[in-house]
DNA sequence: AAACTAGGCAACCAGAGTATTGCATATCCG
DNA sequence: CGGATATGCAATACTCTGGTTGCCTAGTTT
């Protein structure tokens, strides 16, 4: 394999970094898990059923939005969130991007074999 | 929905985690993708072509191996480290997962809308 | 054996991340 | 209006992370 392609596989996953980030934390995949149900939340309800505090899980709730896993909006006094999918898309390429980078070594190498 | 069924469906993804947080730095998601590549390749050589100390790549790679998703043997005065497949592909199954509940919701309000 | 190469170990440090408590503000409802 | 509900803001405490430097040990090579 050539350097350059070895170069152009680290920029692919570039900037998925911060979404993995997001998504390593017990809590904040439990978030996520629960706002993949479609429906939007709001943090009152998001708290319920945790063992942190309201403040604790709004903090969570930013951290998933700065890495656009997830988006918030106001109506009247409360603020529901709801999952953002084209971020957990571009998570879901990178791991496949990984998995089909090993899977092509393993062909060449059965190749090699078989020669 | 259930609510037993969404309790469920975090205890899927319960556990993956941590393999989201050793993936959560640029850093360790190159060091992946260097293996990817499928060659066992050793500390010294994974160091160069970062910015960072040997000591460093030691301990991502530490974190990685933690989280399974990189396994290290020794071979004389080197350690080489290869890329460990099956957890790289619970994380992947997790992601797919989350996709699939959304998918599912929106069929189901697709439906909804249909009647 | 001597020199070189690869890695391990330990002390240490700055900054980021997680969570708390207390108080303020904005809405909603009877 | 007045009480209850939902959230925002701020100060603080503590732990975790990522990174460094210095030194030591173990294989390799000549």
């Amino acid at each position: 394999m050539s350097k350059a392609t070895s170069v152009s596989r680290r920029r692919t996953l570039a900037g998925s970094a911060p979404v993995f980030a997001a998504l390593g934390d017990e809590t904040r995949l439990a978030l996520v898990a629960r706002l993949s149900e479609g429906d939007a939340v709001s943090i009152t309800q998001l708290t319920a059923g945790t063992d942190v505090t309201r403040q604790a899980i709004t903090r969570h709730l930013e951290v998933l939005e700065d890495a656009g896993l997830v988006r918030g909006t106001r109506r009247g006094r409360e603020r529901l969130w709801r999952l953002e999918r084209a971020k957990l898309d571009i998570a879901r390429r990178s791991l496949a991007q990984i998995s089909d980078w090993w899977d092509e070594k393993l062909a060449a190498l059965k190749l090699a074999v078989e020669d």
